[in-house]
Order: C-alpha cells, then sequence, then structure tokens
DNA sequence: TAAACATATGATCACATATTCATATGTATG
DNA sequence: CATACATATGAATATGTGATCATATGTTTA
C-alpha cells in the first residue's frame, strides 16, 4: 500500500493507525489526559504564573500577592483557589492572614520547561535563574 | 515590625513586598508571563494533548489523526493550527496529504513534567515511558 | 460583643474557546 | 479541465473563564 493511499474515505492504513491508538492508550488513559491537560489549564493564566512566580520568592499572604501582582484581592483569592484545587500551592493560617507557598516541586521544572520553549519561540533568551527555592 | 502588621489598609511590609515586585520584574518581565502562559494554555485542552501523544509516536496526516483521536477532520485541523502556531508541530507536505510531527523537545519534557504533578496529585502512577520519539 | 480587618465566595458580565457545519483552497488524476 | 479528495477556514453556537462587586466568614482586639 502506497504512503498516498492512507488517506481517504475508509481508506486508512489501519494496521498504523491501530498501532497508534494502541500506543496512546497504553501510555496514558483518557482519563489521565484530561489531568493532564488541566494541570496545565492551570498554568494557562498569566496572573496565576505571576502568582507562582512570586512564591518563587517568598511565602506571601493574600494582600501582599495582590500588592505584588497589582491585582484585587477577590481575583487574587479566586486564583489561589484554584492554585490550591490543583495542589500547586498551600496554605498556612496564622491569625487573621493566611500565608500561601508552593507545594510542588515538579511546579517549577514545569515552569523551567515551559521557559525552554518560550525561549525557542521567541529566539530571544530570556534570564531565568530558576535554582532557587522558596526561602 | 511585627509579622501581623504587614496587612491591612496601606500598612504593607513595603520591603519585602519591594522585594518580591523586583525579583519578578528581574526573573521573568510581563511579556515572558503571556508568553509562558500561553505555552501552558496550548496544552490546556485535551484533544490536543492527545494529538500531541500520538505524534510522540509516529508522524501523521491530518486524517489519521482524527481517526485516532476521535475527533472530526475540521476539528483537528482547527487544533493543528493552534499547535502549529506554537511551534509545537511542523507540517510536511506530500501530495494531497499534509503530516504533522512534534517540532519541539520541550515540549515532550514539559509533558513529562506535567504527569509527575499528575502522578503527585492522584498519588496513583501512571506508566510513563516517555523515553522514545518520533520513530 | 462590636468594630476592624483578612480572606473567601456567590453572582454577574464580558470575553475566550472548542466544536460543528458549510465551504474554500489546493492537488492529483481520469 | 472536471472530478475526487485532503486540508484549511470562516461563521455560528454553546460552554468555559476571569475580573468585579457585594457580601459572607472568621479572627482579633478595643
Amino acid at each position: 500500500m502506497s504512503i498516498d493511499d492512507i488517506c481517504g474515505e475508509t481508506r486508512f492504513d489501519m494496521s498504523k493507525v491501530a498501532d497508534v491508538k494502541e500506543h496512546l492508550q497504553h501510555l496514558i488513559p483518557d482519563v489521565a489526559i484530561e489531568r493532564l491537560s488541566d494541570t496545565f489549564k492551570v498554568l494557562s493564566d498569566p496572573t496565576r504564573v505571576k502568582i507562582v512566580f512570586a512564591l518563587l520568592r517568598s511565602e506571601l499572604c493574600v494582600c501582599e500577592i495582590a500588592e505584588v501582582v497589582g491585582m484585587s484581592q477577590s481575583a487574587i483569592s479566586h486564583q489561589l483557589r484554584k492554585l490550591k484545587d490543583h495542589r500547586v500551592v498551600k496554605r498556612r493560617k496564622a491569625a487573621k492572614m493566611v500565608y500561601y507557598s508552593l507545594d510542588d516541586e515538579h511546579i517549577i521544572k514545569l515552569l523551567t520547561e515551559g521557559i525552554s520553549h518560550v525561549r525557542e519561540e521567541l529566539h530571544d533568551p530570556i534570564a531565568l535563574p530558576l535554582g532557587e527555592r522558596l526561602r
């Protein structure tokens, strides 16, 4: 079967397609695909990314984050909820305040890899010493 | 200044907030934050993630991808456009067909890290030999 | 316990996004 | 060159998302 015959009405190269399908199922079940895309979705918003970068430097309470990011307390609180639901951040209560910090080492690696992609995309390096962690 | 005085009406610990702000600007400019979250946004959709996983196994034409993923040709084509715009995939034309393949090594690392996060989140390991590449 | 304050949350609205449908584009071939 | 076929794309629609506003919750302290 020639390569040009692969597509078209019911004329797939079934063995190839079946192989890829099986590979897909073996590699990662549909449920995990959902979870995975959800994980990326958490970092798909600039406000949340900013929050994570801020927390990379230091544990912060909600109003401090709002000040740093330049957004309302309510907006930040809503976003922190999402970050917490996805275990990206954790919180510690102290008196009236609630202090947030990063909860997952993998998030930093995710960010690092994401930046590598962006750097390649831009052909314009971004300074990024991500070796540091929460102080 | 006590820790309890940090928040409240105009009573931030300005030096701390200023430090984090500066850290944020130094680490990554706002423009890059946008690009970064955009990159994650590309992988925030299950259909696109499936496409990437399929292409991890083999270069595929549009109709093969549609068959593997189980979605219409049009839907796949729209998503491929987004993946291409973000340099996640590249294409090769051959006669009537257009073959897509992965275009960025970092994407695989991104997926790997994402899976690590999901795995941690689920407390339920996902099989994942991501060592392989395009054949 | 009343007031002040830090945070959380529900409702709303504007905007983004994914799929579908119809159709356009482009290429091979009878 | 007309037809078949592979892919791309614009419009329409349904659903999702993020910021805002108002307000609730919870904690401290006067």
